[in-house]
DNA sequence: GTCTATAAATAGATAGAC
DNA sequence: GTCTATCTATTTATAGAC
């Protein structure tokens, strides 16, 4: 799932307790532990131990604990930028272009469920362990919502806005409702209200919805 | 700044390099990097160096990194608190409410610049390190607001919404914008367009309308 | 109240056996 | 490819001088 560029083939048959490739299964216990600690709160140990491996094996695999933080944040943005990209240019009007995205990124929280806690702490901090090449990817997210806000300005469909306010205003809600959730999912803790639960098939509509109204021209009160 | 429940007594006059309260100036510091780097990134060092002492003063005012953190939460909770509780009971109707209410928020992150990253982290990874007490301040707040939508809808002035949506819609785009601008105001990095400056006038008024666009009853569009 | 020096624990990273 | 044992640097926390 984490998904290189070519996924290497398996070797032939094995045992169980480490049937799966090694590499992925600290690529998986890796981001699912920086989503929920962040990076500084994440050691090599508990990744390693997550991986029911050791930490000789994560060096084995990766250079250091900051490489390894990289392709996860990579692979990430590849995926999210991908989706972005492809609904933006495609030839349907604004509105339905909008409803996709925000689908996209419901749909890639749930394949990738450390994105969402991953996105907003890489936000907060304003990336500072990203490389170049990486803070890229970051921005092409953000170009293809404006294009799509641009052309449902141009076509009539939304009214004229600050693209970041709107980014914001439409990322905000869907990456912290997210995090949110997988906050709440982890065990024990947290029987906070604003914890509870939300069923899952609302939620892509609301936030859908609450975009159509946040950029729609119509006017809705005083 | 910080406000303990009663401020103490300054001493008399005293040279520049120390002069404001020890306590206060690694409160701060510590505050701000804590909201900047999280509270694993962030060393007691740190916050010494950047309070202009050194850790043992650190100890001197505090009993452990921890029961600092927890302490600048708390704070920062019963600010929000206070000011959610005060706008949720006023008597005015529910929008005239949930407008003051999102200005509370939009000023005490100017107030307190920590908050709004400070805030997204605790949720972000559910709150791990506060004790009970400080839970209940994070708990309140929230149903201050479930207080505003709830009156709102009974006089017909929202739509009804689930509540843990629509407080993940309203805060997420406020909490996630400061954060974002207190992220590119950091020194060296960071020239991404989605980090650029946003007119700090037009904020406020862009969230409270989103808000009011995303309650009101009257239909926008299919 | 403020500092320097240091103890004690932890974390990232590597060597080398199998 | 996988593991144990270990090195080294960092980090929280404290002792004790001024």
């Amino acid at each position: 799932m984490p998904a290189r560029t070519a996924p290497r083939p398996r070797r032939a048959a094995s045992t169980r307790p480490a049937s799966r490739d090694s590499r992925d299964l600290i690529f998986t216990a890796a981001a699912e532990l920086f989503s929920a600690r962040g990076f500084d709160g994440t050691g090599v140990d508990d990744i390693a131990h997550a991986a029911r491996l050791n930490k000789a094996m994560l060096y084995y695999h990766f250079d250091s604990k900051l490489a390894l933080y990289r392709e996860i944040v990579r692979d990430m943005l590849r995926a999210v930028g991908a989706r972005a990209l492809h609904t933006a240019d495609s030839p349907e009007p604004a509105d339905a272009r909008l409803v996709a995205f925000i689908a996209g990124l419901v749909r890639l929280s749930d394949e990738r469920p450390w994105f969402p806690p991953l996105m907003l702490r890489e936000i907060v901090e304003g990336a500072p362990r990203l490389d170049p090449d990486t803070l890229v990817l970051m921005k092409d997210v953000f170009m293809a919502f404006g294009r799509i806000l641009g052309d449902g300005h141009r076509t009539g469909l939304f009214r004229p806005i600050n693209p970041i306010l709107a980014y914001m205003s439409v990322l905000g809600p869907i990456l912290l409702n997210a995090a949110r959730e997988r906050a709440a999912a982890r065990p024990g803790r947290l029987d906070l209200p604003m914890f509870a639960d939300v069923p899952h098939a609302d939620l892509t509509a609301h936030m859908q919805h609450a975009a159509l109204r946040l950029l729609s021209p119509e006017p809705t009160r005083a």
